[in-house]
Order: C-alpha cells, then sequence, then structure tokens
DNA sequence: GGGAAACGCGAGTGACTGCTCGTGTTTGCC
DNA sequence: GGCAAACACGAGCAGTCACTCGCGTTTCCC
C-alpha cells in the first residue's frame, strides 16, 4: 500500500492559499472535467474500489500520468467529484427541505422533496454508486456521513412544522426513518424505468404520506383519507 | 487474473458424486467451520473484495495453503458461507412467510416476520454483508437474486391474502417495496442496539402496517386506528 | 523570441493479491 | 506395523493495483 503521507499539492479548481497556488491553464480545466466524467463513468459502472486509475485514464483518453498531474490520488478524484455533486445539489435543490410555511399539506411537501431528489439522483447516478457504496474510503464516507446529516436536520426540521407537540428524539428518529426508506426506495427506482419508475415513486410518496400522516395527527380517530390540518 | 476454469475438487459437506468423492476427516470438517467462521469474521468487517484470502487463513490459524486444501478459490467460501447462512435461515424462519389464515390481523402477521428476520440477521450479521454488499461477485450476486425472488414470492403470497382484488403486478410492486423497506431498516436496525434498536424495529413495523393498510382495506372512508378486517 | 511553468506521456516500481507446489505430518483402514 | 490418502505448511509465482519519474511538448507572459 502506498504512503498516505499528507500531499501539499491540492487538485480542483480551489487555489486556496495553500502551498502552490498551481496556476491551471485552460487546458488543465478541461482535463480535469474529463477525467471527473471518465470516474463517474466507470465508478458507476464498477464501484469505487474496483475502479483503477489506469481504467479512468483510459475512459479519459490520457494517460496515468497525465491523471495524476490533476489529482494526487485516487481517493482525490472520488473527493472532488463527491463535492461538485454535493455542491449542485445544495444549490439546486437546497431549498426542497426548507420548512415550509403554517398550512401546506404533508403530501405537497413530501412530493415536492421526493421528485427533486429523485430527479437529481437519476441526472447522477454515480452520486448514489459514491454515496451508498460499501466500499467508499474513509474521506468519502465522511463527506456522505456530513451529507447525511445535514440532511437529517432538515428533515426534522421540516418534521417539527407537522409535528410540534413531539419529543426532538422521536422526530429524530422519524427523520431517520424517512431517509433511510427514501435510500432503499432511490436504489429500486434507479432499478427501473419509465412508466415502471414512476409507479414506483408514486409507491414511495404514499409510503412516507402513510407512514407520517398518524404522527401528525394527535387523535387517533380522525378520519382517514382526509386532507388533515396540525396546526392550531 | 488466475484462470477461471472449472475446478472438479468440490468443497464443503456435500459429497455429490461429482468426479471425486474426497472422503472428508472429522479434521477437515473441524477446519472447515474454523475457516467459515474466520470469513464471516473477516467478510464482516472488511467486506468481501477487501478480505484477503491469506488474512481469512490467519484469523482461522491456518496457512494459505491449508485454506485451498478445502475451497478452490475464494469465491468458493463466500458461497459456501452464503449457502449454509441461506439453508439455516429457510430451515429456522422458513415458515415467517407462509400465508396466515384468514383473519389473521396484518399487524400480527407483519409483526411475525419482522421479529424473525430481524433475529436472524442480527445472530448473523454476515448475511448483511454478503448479501447486500455491493461488491460481491456473480455467483453470491445469484444465490441473492435467487433468494430476494424467492422472499418476493414469498411476500407476493402472504400480501394476497391481504389485498385478494388488487391485480398481481401492483401487488408484485407492493412486495418489491416491502423488501427494500425492510432492507434498509435493517441497516440502521444493525447500526444500533438495545432500546434505540428496538425503537427502530418498532417503527419499521409501523411503517409497513401504515403502508399495507389502505390497500387492504377497499374503502377509504373506513375508521383508522381501529383493528381491521379484509376478509368477507 | 525566449524562458519558465503547465501539460503530457508510458514504462516502471513496490506492495499486495489470489493461488500453487513441493515437502513433511497425521489419520484411518488392513 | 504399514500404506495410502487427507491434512498442513509457507515460500513463492503471476498478476494487478496505485502511483512515480524522467523526458518531451505546449502554453503563457514578458
Amino acid at each position: 500500500m502506498p504512503d498516505n503521507t499528507e500531499k501539499p499539492v491540492r487538485s480542483g479548481t480551489d487555489t486556496a492559499a495553500g502551498e502552490r497556488p498551481r496556476r491551471r491553464q485552460a487546458r488543465g480545466e478541461r482535463r480535469i472535467a474529463q477525467l471527473l466524467a471518465a470516474a463517474a463513468s466507470v465508478f458507476c459502472s464498477a464501484g469505487y474500489t474496483a475502479a483503477s486509475t489506469n481504467a479512468i485514464a483510459r475512459e479519459a483518453g490520457v494517460s496515468p500520468g497525465t491523471l495524476y498531474q490533476f489529482f494526487p490520488n485516487k481517493e482525490a478524484i472520488a473527493i472532488e467529484l463527491g463535492d461538485r455533486l454535493v455542491h449542485e445539489m445544495r444549490e439546486t435543490y437546497g431549498e426542497a427541505l426548507a420548512p415550509v410555511e403554517p398550512g401546506t399539506p404533508l403530501e405537497e411537501a413530501v412530493a415536492a422533496a421526493v421528485d427533486r431528489f429523485i430527479d437529481f439522483n437519476c441526472r447522477h447516478p454515480v452520486f448514489f454508486a459514491l454515496m451508498h457504496g460499501p466500499d467508499i474510503p474513509g474521506r468519502i464516507a465522511e463527506e456522505h456521513d456530513a451529507l447525511h446529516a445535514t440532511l437529517l436536520s432538515r428533515v426534522e426540521v421540516l418534521l417539527a412544522c407537522f409535528m410540534p407537540d413531539t419529543p426532538a428524539a422521536d422526530v429524530s428518529r422519524t427523520a431517520q426513518v424517512c431517509l433511510s426508506v427514501y435510500k432503499a426506495a432511490l436504489e429500486v427506482v434507479l432499478g427501473h424505468e419509465g412508466a415502471e419508475r414512476e409507479a414506483y415513486v408514486r409507491e414511495l410518496k404514499d409510503l412516507l404520506v402513510r407512514y407520517l400522516t398518524p404522527l401528525t395527527a394527535p387523535r387517533a380517530g380522525a378520519p382517514a383519507g382526509v386532507p388533515w390540518r396540525n396546526t392550531p
């Protein structure tokens, strides 16, 4: 195993004041994008550990040496890729889990969140492979954990709008269940296409709504199949 | 990569009339059990691909050569392990998904199935690592697919007891959702212990019951929070 | 134009892998 | 006891992997 001593060389676009600003040329930025796209393809079809850096370089049409001109090691490729994906997700869908104004139906909030995240994952299948792959190394796992924690707290806040009288621990557990269920459904959804895919998305929404509805209605004898309201 | 030509040597306990019956001594059987236990431990903590045969042999306290006296290759170790686990599961919990007699509450059926499978997976954490690991090779994936298909059809039959008027395609999709949700919850459950674990199990049961209840009750206006009955 | 730095190459390096093989020991059966 | 087969060993083989290095090419800036 190669040594894991810290390397001063920073890859990617951030010209942070590390040690060597390493002015990138336009050609270099193009190569980086190329390599990242190739890595996404290879990671997606083979998983992180099974993807060899030589294969990524070959997919990008460059030599292994060129790859290492831009990334200090294999992990850095996945990290940069994950960073960019998380950044795009935060930017494009950040508001999907924002607390809703009082009175918004639960169905609406669930549908909006599910639709946006499903859409993102369908357009970036690497994301699922990178974040939920079991063979990812430490740094990416950290990144995944951080993202998971962020999403979790977002979902908690969102849920708190609908179940204001529930203890925080229970809300947290409910949020965790929602995220896990979403992840499971995502795997199934990504495994189907067209009408079947949409049917599973529909099923996921129903599942979440049915799971959450009783938690938002303090009275057990409330009528079912009717729009609910939880704001006093 | 070493050649994958078929090897006549059969490992494990089955003295099937293949090519060489290879009479095992008691010592050999003990070694096999030892090696399988070591493999379970290593697979569990490192995953299949990251687990090296040398590490398995070391964990078992034998030399690499001894390991290959009983298993033709690394894959065979995982296959034998998976076979034994599946066999034990089928034997011990096979009836967990048997069709219930009419009138059995859905809650009861769900709770029984969930409890048994959760229990099994808690006692054999390797099972989850082997079956749901993303880096498993072809043969084990086949085994997993076969088991998944078996469970799926069992769940379909079970669900058909509760939703007799639903098209088969919808029942199948519902069963698929149930299994995926179970798998997702299993991951969470295995990640916690004690009271928290039980709370998540409780949550999983509630989730499944709430998801399935509306499907079993054709009338949308039926009262909620009350035991239901779907048999005419 | 000229020089420095970024870019690009690809054979090569060392570590590790799954697996083999020659040799020696233990076991079961007569 | 004796013998064949099963068992056990561990150095070593072939292969792959992540990664390096020396050298040639292109680009930018003056």
